[in-house]
DNA sequence: TTGTTTTTGTACTGTCTCGCACTAAAATAG
DNA sequence: CTATTTTAGTGCGAGACAGTACAAAAACAA
């Protein structure tokens, strides 16, 4: 699976902003970035070898390193793009201001589509890095921030909607929240062991029930 | 870290059932398991690697493939015994018939002292099982296979409490127990996060309230 | 063309790793 | 005391792996 090699640009290209001197790259960084992901979140940090990366990307070890720096390094940037697209995301889906429950229902598809795309791989951090997390202290602190940022979103999604009425006065964000991330975690375990993507729906569908109270 | 060597048993050996007939063996082989998986548990299976689990056990390389096969082989056993010995516990601490509520904090208890023992470490099947899952079909069937084997009890657990009178009748316990289960899920995923215990507690604490409603 | 710069691709080194063959040791049986 | 049985422990060969040195290639500059 070997990435387009992008065609020798001309001096007309369109999108071509003064190409640097040497000899031109044969890869896209943010593509090679996220091939380099698709292999770890199959087979792990340690059960992925440098060749299989290059094997992925369709560069050769010298230029992963010079690219990206050792394995590690790379791991590391491939975990920040995963983290950084999930956010993007979920803010996306919070544009044009939903109610809570079609908010839910859209950021818990988002994450299964993800979670079961390419056969059920469920969530990179939880299903990788959590691995790592105990002798890394780098991805242990990243994984920590990544369940405190989902944590804190969701609080302030739900505050937000019960200052708009949608929830009871007295109902505690903070504990919603984190209901909300607990189905998000359960989810990602569950993907990961390859359960139906039906019983997933339903598992998404409860939670919002239990957040937002069952469907008038 | 060398496992206690079995004294030579002479004659009058107390709990010494008809020796074999050749060398004696110089580990215990439930002991020898639990260490393997103490290593496996840490480093994640693929960061382990056969030389660790000899220091870890004692034992040298061919005594390990003579014992338990190769390395997968032996991690597998060493899920089996981890999901035998979570049964065994969740069923003991049933014993006395305790009210759901104080069996669920007992519960959890019993979970965050293993997740948090040793080091921040989680759920052995969440944190390395769930990684190898993808590549390893007998792996993910294990892990579906315990899910779902702790959503059933808790259900179970649950209805009971139900029968008795202590949640309304118009409770689900099927949905209560994935409430239950996804809880246990987040926790593993957090203690692995280095999440310090006593925010685990307070979670614990919250999943509790969800399923048996605020406490009276 | 010729030189400069940057990337690509090959090849190499030393280390780790698995799995097994083979020898040494520790026990029992007779 | 010798033979037999079972395990312990050493050591080896084949291969995987990470990381790097070095030469070839592809672009631009003049």
């Amino acid at each position: 699976m070997v990435q387009k090699a992008r065609k020798p640009s001309r001096a007309g290209d369109a999108a071509a902003e003064k190409r640097p001197r040497g000899r031109p790259r044969a890869y896209d960084p943010d593509v090679a970035l996220a091939r380099a992901a698709d292999v770890f979140w199959k087979q792990g940090y340690d059960g992925t070898s440098l060749d299989d990366l290059a094997a992925a990307t369709g560069m050769n070890r010298p230029s992963l390193y010079a690219a990206f720096g050792d394995k590690r390094a790379l791991y590391l940037k491939t975990l920040q793009q995963y983290r950084d697209e999930a956010r993007r995301m979920s803010l996306s889906l919070l544009e044009d201001k939903p109610p809570l429950r079609v908010y839910l229902a859209r950021f818990y598809k988002a994450a299964l589509d993800l979670y079961v795309l390419g056969g059920a791989r469920g969530c990179y951090t939880v299903g990788t890095a959590a691995t790592q997390s105990v002798t890394d202290p780098t991805v242990r602190a990243f994984v920590a921030e990544s369940i405190r940022g989902t944590d804190t979103f969701l609080a302030r999604v739900i505050a937000g909607a019960q200052a708009r009425g949608e929830l009871a006065r007295t109902a505690d964000a903070q504990a919603l929240a984190q209901v909300g991330t607990a189905a998000l975690h359960t989810l990602a375990v569950r993907a990961r062991a390859g359960i139906a993507r039906k019983e997933l729906d339903a598992l998404a569908a409860a939670a919002i029930a239990t957040i937002c109270g069952p469907e008038r």
